[in-house]
DNA sequence: TAATCATGTTAACAGTGTCAACATAGGATG
DNA sequence: CATCCTATGTTGACACTGTTAACATGATTA
């Protein structure tokens, strides 16, 4: 048994990427971490500051995981430019229900995304990837106004994981107007697509 | 001094409102709200069987408050349907961004909303406002297809605050293409939300 | 009046993030 | 090679958390 563990940080962050995401940020605890990494409850404290700045970590490869995920998608030789588009929608509202509690993580308040540039960097990033299809889409548009597409379709999918993640109202026995809706909608996302992009 | 408060459970969800929009609702502390009432610290269990279930209260409240702000800018009768329309948008997100962290609690995973019978009707009841408007917009739409419209929209303002919100991007010195388009969106909202909405 | 029961209190438990003080090992420097 | 430095580990402690059990009080009701 070596006193010296010789790749903890990087021990600590996957295994905080996977316990973050099975049982979500706010029941995952350093300690438990630690355990897990047969090291003392302390010893994260040399290699991250806070443990806030061990979930930024965690966050930031969700977002890096995320623009690979759009990349792909974006670069489909196969597909034509609108095809690829919805692709990416696609696949981000996937990623948004199947890594919920990484999701969650990436766009929660607990992490001041200002104080972590890399973090900052690595969301930002995701945006770009957006920035490069809808150019495509639209050529000759200003880029004020490509901005501004950006997000509109940004928040659309965004919104919409949020919807379908946070009230988990299908698949409940519940039968409200709500309910109803959500389930038609994640029941043909990429019709839900088409109409509410209007490609 | 009496024994008895008298009014403890109320004094506490209002105790908590404030609280959990001051702080975040991961800052607060049922031991402090019970200090703040001058009540022991296990006071509160006489009246909510967990935290989640106060926070669940709170989370209700909230989207009571905003059903109503809802119904308000769409019952303003010297508005056209279409311009109540946008009122309610514009309200919808002025309600996000200003009661920050109230919306972070509505849509946060740490109550389950199907644990909380009155809390899923609050959330649904805010869905129904949004209804209503949308039929009077679209005389003659199908249910189903006026049910996905409601989603669409619901996205996408529910999205642009969760990304206007959380990547607190503009306002910092940050200077990206991300950062620009959020600053540019957030400081014209109607304007945006007419190009999106398409209305 | 007496009993019941909702509502309060105190004491305690296990768990948390974090810090200070100390231990060890491996690489740099003389 | 011997020595020191520094990165990385450990132990012990602190204040704080949610929650439960056991007990106290006082208002309502039989």
């Amino acid at each position: 048994m070596k006193y010296h563990h010789g790749n903890l940080k990087e021990e600590l962050i996957s295994s905080a990427c996977i316990v973050c995401e099975a049982d979500g940020h706010d029941h995952m605890s350093l300690r438990s971490i630690a355990k897990e990494a047969k090291v003392s409850q302390t010893a994260p404290y040399r290699h991250f500051k806070t443990k806030e700045s061990l979930l930024a970590e965690v966050s930031s490869r969700g977002f890096i995981e995320l623009k690979e995920i759009l990349h792909n998608a974006n670069t489909k030789k196969t597909l034509s430019t609108r095809d690829k588009f919805l692709e990416m929608g696609q696949a981000y509202i996937e990623f948004g229900l199947s890594k919920r509690n990484t999701y969650d993580l990436m766009h929660s308040s607990v992490i001041d995304k200002t104080q972590f540039p890399e973090l900052l960097n690595s969301a930002v990033g995701t945006f770009e990837e957006l920035v490069y299809v809808l150019a495509e889409l639209n050529p000759g548009i200003s880029a004020k106004d490509l901005d501004i597409k950006c997000i509109h379709h940004w928040a659309l999918v965004h919104g919409l994981v949020g919807l379908l993640r946070n009230e988990n109202l299908d698949a409940s026995e519940i039968d409200t107007p709500a309910a109803n809706a959500m389930g038609l909608v994640r029941s043909d996302i990429k019709s839900f697509l088409i109409s509410a992009l209007e490609v």
